[in-house]
DNA sequence: TTCGGAGTTGAATAACGTTCATTTTCATGA
DNA sequence: TCATGAAAATGAACGTTATTCAACTCCGAA
């Protein structure tokens, strides 16, 4: 008796339902086993078994291993995307703000255990942070520029520099050829990059940051699944 | 007859000389193979077939594939890396030489054909144009900062962020997502990363550049190795 | 000429991503 | 309630490859 309620409502039967599951415990088992092994060395048939479903199925819902990995790193970038910008939202300043998630993000790359496994794969990292922070980022950029504060030509331009950078920035730290206390001087080398002016740059990110709110972590892979 | 000369002169046995070969072979056909297919599509077999030797063989000069797509890129950096520094050896003022530098690894990593399928392994890449061609560049950002021409903190952290930014404008040209035409905005936004500021920069950038020297080809693979 | 070890070989191995013929599930309508 | 068939799930089988290794060849020294 659910046939009505296609509108609005429950509307979701029971396949729409199990998708959904299957889905998100894709992701899921995907992003533990890949932060724990690397992209690389995660096995589809690993992955399937742990979201408890057949190898075959996985192909319902990716296309590829590669497109997988996609899907994680967008979902990990999203999180970290929708923290920050609720942490700034606050804020007025719009250099400021693109301090604040320099450092946000510099920091979480550095010392988040996921990211250490994800890293290697810098190019699709890179590639997802530029589309799915793109958005908020280069706006900021934007604003900061057409209020005067920074001078650089095209925020797209420094937006996609920059997230390589960031990642080139990870990956050396995670391997100690750089010590993490040069993370403030990479955020420093970052603004200028954007163009903002270095002793303003130094200024800026000498003021307090806001906290973070907690990470929403994605569902465990509880009884239910199991 | 030439067991005495094991000091100096001819001294190299036919074993020496065959490795020798080998080895050059090696990363001639590696070099062919990876720049048509891209390193990952790139079968081990067919290179070891192009260079005239057995599968097993491969792995008595590399350790693992990845080890010789590196030893691949190493080569093509060092090439680059010497061209651009004999090409500026005239020059005195180090920022100025460092803005060619970047202008000319702009362009051969968005327009040379080899770039184009090796790029795709981003990471190897960066790291590789780290190491070989650090030496230099971080030189001539010392050197910059000494005469007070730029305020970067670390140069070699500005190199590290650098590479990886070079790499990823790289791809994002290969992909078409940015015009080449971009390609002196990027360069200007580096030297921001490098502590020059802007109006400096495109100052510097609109100096003629120097002519490359001819690339020094590999030994192509000769009817003497057929 | 003989000998020993260094270097070479390519067939065999093992591991994995992906496919596909078969089976299961379930919304629909009688 | 049941029959139906399309959509989704399954996992065994496939094809491809990097890598290994036991046998073999080649040299250079004695």
């Amino acid at each position: 008796m659910t046939q009505e309620e296609t509108e609005r409502g429950v509307k979701e039967g029971r396949v729409a339902r199990r998708q959904r599951r299957n889905r998100e415990a894709l992701i899921r088992a995907a992003s533990d086993v890949m932060s724990e092994k690397g992209i690389d060395a995660a096995t589809m048939l690993e992955i399937a078994d742990r979201a408890d479903v057949g190898a075959g199925t996985v192909y319902n819902y990716f296309r590829s291993k590669d497109d997988l990995a996609v899907a994680v790193l967008e979902e990990v970038m999203q999180g970290l995307a929708l923290r920050v910008e609720s942490a700034t939202a606050g804020y007025e300043d719009a250099a400021r703000i693109y301090a604040v998630t320099l450092m946000t993000v510099l920091e979480t790359a550095t010392s988040d255990a996921r990211w250490k496994q994800l890293l290697n794969r810098s190019g699709i990292v890179a590639d997802v942070m530029f589309r799915r922070m793109g958005p908020f980022t280069i706006d900021l950029l934007s604003r900061a520029k057409a209020t005067g504060r920074l001078q650089a030509g095209d925020p797209e331009l420094t937006w996609r520099l920059s997230t390589h950078a960031i990642v080139g920035f990870g990956l050396a730290v995670i391997r100690k050829e750089v010590a993490p206390v040069s993370l403030p001087t990479a955020a420093i080398r970052l603004m200028s990059l954007a163009g903002l002016d270095a002793s303003e740059a130094e200024d800026l990110l000498s003021k307090p940051r806001p906290t973070l709110p907690p990470e929403v972590a994605l569902q465990p892979l509880t009884s239910a699944e199991k």
